[in-house]
DNA sequence: TTGTACGCGTTATCAG
DNA sequence: CTGATAACGCGTACAA
């Protein structure tokens, strides 16, 4: 198997107690016992395991995140950001996306048993798991839902930047609106999204389904929207990849964007820059969310349970480019 | 603290050991004893450490993978292949990213420390901490190097996939090519590809370094060359990211893809659809590659050493859209 | 300055 | 069918 603390203590001659002092640092130790130490460390080429020191420290010195789903732009940075700080911090990091997976609470609950604290992004666990982890004290930061009592929040601007882009758009002078996104829970993301555009646009704007926030679904919904006899003017997509299948539909009917159609986005993912037309598009703060969830999540396991109460909403950015319009003056790359 | 399996024996007065039996299933339990158990269990809600699970049963139950870099669609697109199989396994999987880390070998032997086994994308690990980590027996899968003895590798092919493109851009009458990429390494996929392009153009291309495989780093590069006396007629780029950053260099530079200038990348990644003109480029199979490299870890720790030498190599296929040159015949969605 | 012995939370062997 | 008890590998009071 592998070496453990005692083969080389015996080989040193000295204790197991002392081999944990030289090697962590902690209480006194002679010169000469040290260099005994470290040579039989060296020649055994010897590592704590991971699992002996966690079960004595009673910390794992690891952290879990929960997404929906890994596929796509959005959530794999917010991961960059967070792993980054939290590797920076000391702490592994444990992934498990809920996507597809039948067992949800089971997969969750034994990466609980694993880290110290998680971030859980909104949506992906059931609320009575929620309660379950919250009330086993377990540092919790959530990420794009609702606060809860007892745990973190923080989430990106969402309604604000809604009414900013509807304004924009209806400074552009277009008469009917379709908003495309797939069905939406209270407190997420896209349901602030909706309430921003429709309190600016009200009647003129209408929801339209897409089955996920994938630019396939996007597609097949715009596709079928665009064909209707109510074609919309302007295209209102909740996120980045519904709009590029947008874009790609519009393409496929000979329809020009933004001449025929407005399209926008959400999120400022890398195609959105690349599209043709240029995505319009709001900018979230992907990576700073990540790395802001990492570090609050470090103060609640840390800090104890100071922290527990922070909800904190990040600032999100118009990007206007030209899908939605054409515009005089203003461009921004 | 957390209830222990103590309490649980108390409280439904018997042993630890038919607890253990009664949760896990090994061994008889008298049905009567069952009912008092899982009734205990329920009460107290009690949930098996799982420090002490690994380290009576001697193993982690969990995987690790290691990237350059979590940035950029490739790799993670190969995490979404990974994270999916290796749960659906049973295995937790615990992810690192050695992006601008200072001290990559403490890192590593501490994911090792944590895992029953891991993935590595070649480049990652310095030679004589890979070497240790196979004289340690750890099951090992690496992806995107040359086979090392003791462990699987993986990857997709390059060298014949980078003969068709050469041809075909040849076949487009170019007379003139550059290469763009990073330093690359003798045995990594830009090697490969480098060695396949050349093969076929010989003197004809010339490799032209960009700092890393980014948009921003093959903007910068592209727009030195592109305003360099000898402007090539095609470029090759390593990866699609690079070859979008070319993209929007042409652009500013006012040379029209593909009338002035070809342009192809290389990985298929979402945003190539997108772009205008459509980046031609080649497929590779980024999640079937993760897939694949979960698989194989898992045969090598359950399997024993058996699998250890597997060596698999998958397939490319060129992907003709149109920044590429004009095609009469042939288009490719 | 060093060593002994116990605790951390399970699983599994071996008597009963 | 059930219960002691020995691992598993380490950290650390406490004693020397």
């Amino acid at each position: 198997m592998e070496v453990t603390i005692y083969e080389v203590a015996q080989r040193a001659g000295v204790s197991i107690a002392t081999v944990s002092r030289t090697l962590r640092g902690t209480g006194p130790v002679a010169d000469k016992t040290r260099q005994k130490v470290l040579k039989a460390v060296e020649e055994l080429s010897f590592t704590p395991s991971r699992l002996g020191v966690s079960l004595a420290e009673g910390r794992h010195a690891a952290n879990g995140i929960v997404f929906p789903n890994l596929a796509g732009p959005y959530y794999t940075e917010v991961l960059l950001g967070y792993e980054e700080v939290a590797s920076e911090l000391g702490r592994s990091v444990l992934i498990l996306s809920t996507k597809g997976r039948s067992q949800v609470r089971d997969l969750v609950k034994d990466l609980a048993g694993r880290v110290d604290g998680m971030v859980v992004f909104g949506q992906t666990v059931p609320e009575d798991l929620v309660a379950e982890l919250i009330a086993a004290e377990l540092p919790l930061v959530f990420l794009s839902r609702d606060p809860v009592p007892g745990a973190a929040t923080l989430r990106s601007e969402n309604t604000a930047a809604a009414t900013r882009l509807a304004e924009h758009l209806r400074g552009h002078g277009y008469d009917s609106y379709a908003f495309l996104g797939a069905p939406y829970a209270v407190g997420d993301d896209v349901s602030e999204r909706w309430a921003g555009v429709s309190a600016v646009l009200g009647s003129a704007i209408e929801p339209v389904l897409t089955t996920e926030y994938t630019v396939e679904s996007g597609y097949a919904a715009a596709l079928e929207l665009l064909r209707s006899r109510h074609r919309p003017r302007a295209l209102i997509c909740s996120d980045d990849e519904v709009a590029l299948g947008a874009l790609l539909a519009a393409e496929e009917l000979g329809l020009a964007v933004p001449d025929d159609l407005a399209v926008t986005g959400w999120d400022d993912i890398m195609a959105a820059r690349h599209a043709r037309p240029a995505l319009t598009t709001i900018r979230q703060p992907m990576r700073e969310l990540g790395a802001r969830a990492a570090r609050t999540l470090d103060e609640l396991i840390t800090g104890g349970r100071a922290a527990a109460s922070t909800h904190h909403v990040l600032s999100t950015e118009l990007v206007v480019r030209s899908s939605c319009g054409v515009h005089p003056l203003e461009e921004s790359p």
